[in-house]
DNA sequence: AACAGTCTATCTAGCACTAGGTAGGTAAGG
DNA sequence: CCTTACCTACCTAGTGCTAGATAGACTGTT
């Protein structure tokens, strides 16, 4: 039942541990966090969830879907904003939570991830390059950004700097940093 | 004596947790571990660092100063070449050990990690973050970078994405992806 | 040179605790 | 009366860490 029509419990479940692998990664939560912050003994998340692997997994799958939809709502007058305003959701997330993306959490802990987590990952980062590239690309035909660098590249390399200014900001202090990297990049994108 | 002239074995241990931590994160992996790795049981790991906290501490310490010596020794007959040499010790350790950086990896333990640990983590980024200011600052007097982007905010970027790439890189089993983003990045400051 | 004391680096054994996971039971509701 | 959603109670494996012992190397004294 959790994975298809999760219940409004284990959608709780789902939802500590998302914060709690975003704060801690898979390595720094437990199923007793999660039972403590739902209110429920940790025995009983094996009734939603059969193993930690299970929940991380379902986990990643309703972030990424989550995030997806986040980033296909945003909109904008130019692609300058729509970057700014696709960056604004890591600001957001580190500012008001801070908390880092549940992505780089676990690209984090790949190596001791288990597979089918491991493949959420993989999905997660495909769809964001994705998109980025697709805003990158809409501003090189509007004129508002420079046409001589290869989209593609420069999508991939805009997500892993808001990826490790996020990680980096919170790990010095200095959520600030993170603001600055995406005005950064977006000056230098601009034609 | 651990802290200020480790024997052999001790920096045997200093080593062994340095490529574990690189690899898994400061919960990711164990005294037993590194007891495995170098050879003694896990109760005499304590004879040479008293606490986890410690052992990541020193091994947090040791690598910011050989971090900082290798940086030293990097030369270049232009700036842009001295800035690609700099990323070329993030595609080295991921290509050739298939590793993060221990300051991004620690950086996104961070809230789980013992406060003498963060400090560290604060401390590399700083010197990081400062070498590849002076690096950017005099490529701009030579005229071959450009002059109309705050230094000390494109070298925080600069860290910043090749630690996100790196992450992401070895997440989805893409280490061109890295290289590829020190390239773009070389190719966006160049004037 | 021989002895006594001390230091180094390790061991075995085990502590208290936490991890993920399991077995079996139970109260509520269709 | 069966399914749902929990519970209690437990297990095994593994965690950081400690206690106490020991073999071997050093150091100072006689």
């Amino acid at each position: 039942m959790s994975a298809a029509n999760p219940s409004s419990k284990a959608l709780d479940i789902l939802e500590s541990a998302r914060m709690l692998i975003m704060d801690r990664g898979f390595n720094g939560f437990s199923f007793r966090d999660v039972a403590a912050s739902v209110g429920i003994k940790s025995a009983s998340i094996h009734y939603h969830y059969a193993t930690k692997a299970d929940l991380a997994e379902a986990t990643a799958q309703a972030y990424s879907e989550a995030f997806k939809e986040a980033v296909a709502q945003l909109e904008a007058d130019t692609a300058t904003d729509l970057l700014r305003a696709y960056g604004g959701l890591f600001v957001t997330t580190l500012r008001e939570h801070g908390r880092l993306c549940l992505g780089g959490m676990l690209a984090a802990d790949v190596a001791s991830l288990p597979d089918q987590v491991r493949t959420e990952v993989a999905v997660f980062f495909t769809a964001q390059n994705e998109w980025v590239e697709n805003a990158v690309r809409h501003g090189q035909t509007t004129g508002e950004f420079r046409t001589d660098l290869d989209a593609a590249k420069f999508a991939k390399m805009f997500v892993s700097s808001l990826e490790g200014a996020m990680m980096i900001s919170r790990g010095i202090e200095q959520p600030q940093d993170l603001e600055d990297a995406l005005e950064m990049l977006i000056q230098l994108i601009q034609a």
